[in-house]
DNA sequence: CGGAATCCAATGGTCAGACCACAGCTCAGG
DNA sequence: CCTGAGCTGTGGTCTGACCATTGGATTCCG
């Protein structure tokens, strides 16, 4: 029985896509630069301006172009930016049971905080104080304390040094942050709690500005655990 | 300094996407179904079928919708949703991706390992055992053997029972895998590396068969790392 | 001459309508 | 009953047009 592999029916947008993403990911088109316009692009490769946009809104939602109306498309300066903004789109939608989220927050976040005891330079080391410290000025306003939570886990995240992983936790993050918000005020507006978070963070801190990560690790394991707790109750 | 906040222009065919998706995670379209045809959803929302369409190929692109030329438009089974490929598009636009890449597989696979040893069903026992064995019957042919490698892994996430974690390890693995073909068969080769491999698996497999979260967690930390060295070399 | 209001060309956003290729169904003809 | 031709509906692509916005060139006035 030889092996008759079927067709694959290249669609025209599809290859479009492909050569554009080639095109940017060999420099010939850096981030910043202005693509030519899509009646130009229409028409170097011998097809129609709607195939060209179906190719461009597919690379703009994956974060690669953005588009600005009556200026033009530009490849994006922030392919290395904060977050993965497809993987939020479907987290978003699957039901993903709370359970499942906070376990892979925990395995990522509990290494970053061990590798940002590993890695964190000056400039990381003052960000994470700082942060902290506003978290400490706030504390008994909920709204805000809850943001600065938030970014108490992206500076480590920062520290950590590694992009995918900083971006994949910043996604998780962000959309738990967004999801719960209710949760975490209530959270928040008990001032017992409130101050068990900042001790949690601050054990977190203090770890890594030693530079000890197995201490890291465990800080944030803990400090985690309270939360997936807190919000589960 | 009154803070005015710029107006955001909605584009039709984002609105579109936001409604369809509001559709599918409803529930009033379900993993399976088949959408009204591109000219009916066009008629129904009072839009040209180019914008419809717009939407279509961006939701396809995400992986929420299928479409069949000559059939129809319908939302992804999610049974099928194992990579996330929005995920994979950016990971392979990445300059230097190799040492991040390995990174945060070290960190998810190793706890998959681990919670694979806590949770495997009987089930997912025989199939890592079934897969591991047919990695040891092609031992010889490099080309096989990378691809039951590459199952295996496969395998251990499956049963570590967390869906979100499980595809984002896949896409890991097979951009990696897919990438780094070349290398990966080259290693292969080697009668000697390949018995290392293969010991390191069996090693992660007997761990995950006693339950034992620990030795798995150890396994496939000295894999990965062993398989760090074999690229980079 | 300088600055400001205006105009205009380029660009993305949207639309309408057309044609093609393909999948699935119907139904006549063997 | 089975087969195959033809019809219908669908996605895939193209054409050409118009609108809205942007930014710079142009023009006009002090």
């Amino acid at each position: 029985m030889p092996e008759f592999t079927p067709i694959k029916t290249r669609k025209v947008y599809e290859e479009i896509i492909d050569q554009l993403r080639e095109l940017i990911s060999t420099g010939t088109y850096s981030p910043g630069d202005k693509l030519p316009s899509e009646r130009d692009m229409a028409q170097m490769l011998g097809v129609s301006r709607a195939s060209v946009r179906e190719a461009v809104v597919v690379l703009q939602a994956m974060g690669f172009l953005v588009v600005r109306a009556g200026e033009g498309t530009f490849v994006s300066k922030s392919i290395n930016n904060e977050t993965i903004e497809p993987l939020a789109a479907i987290l978003s939608m699957e039901r993903n049971p709370l359970a499942q989220l906070m376990e892979v927050r925990r395995i990522l976040e509990v290494e970053a905080a061990a590798l940002a005891a590993e890695r964190a330079t000056e400039q990381d080391r003052l960000k994470m104080v700082e942060v902290l410290n506003d978290m400490k000025a706030v504390a008994d306003r909920s709204q805000q304390g809850v943001e600065f939570d938030l970014y108490f886990h992206f500076a480590i995240a920062d520290a950590a040094h590694n992009p995918l992983l900083r971006r994949i936790i910043k996604t998780l993050d962000n959309m738990m942050h967004q999801t719960f918000l209710v949760n975490r005020n209530e959270m928040y507006s008990d001032p017992k709690t409130a101050d068990r978070i900042l001790g949690e963070h601050q054990i977190i801190l203090d770890a890594i500005l030693n530079c000890d990560s197995a201490a890291a690790r465990e800080g944030m394991l803990k400090h985690l655990e309270h939360v997936e707790r807190g919000l589960t109750t």
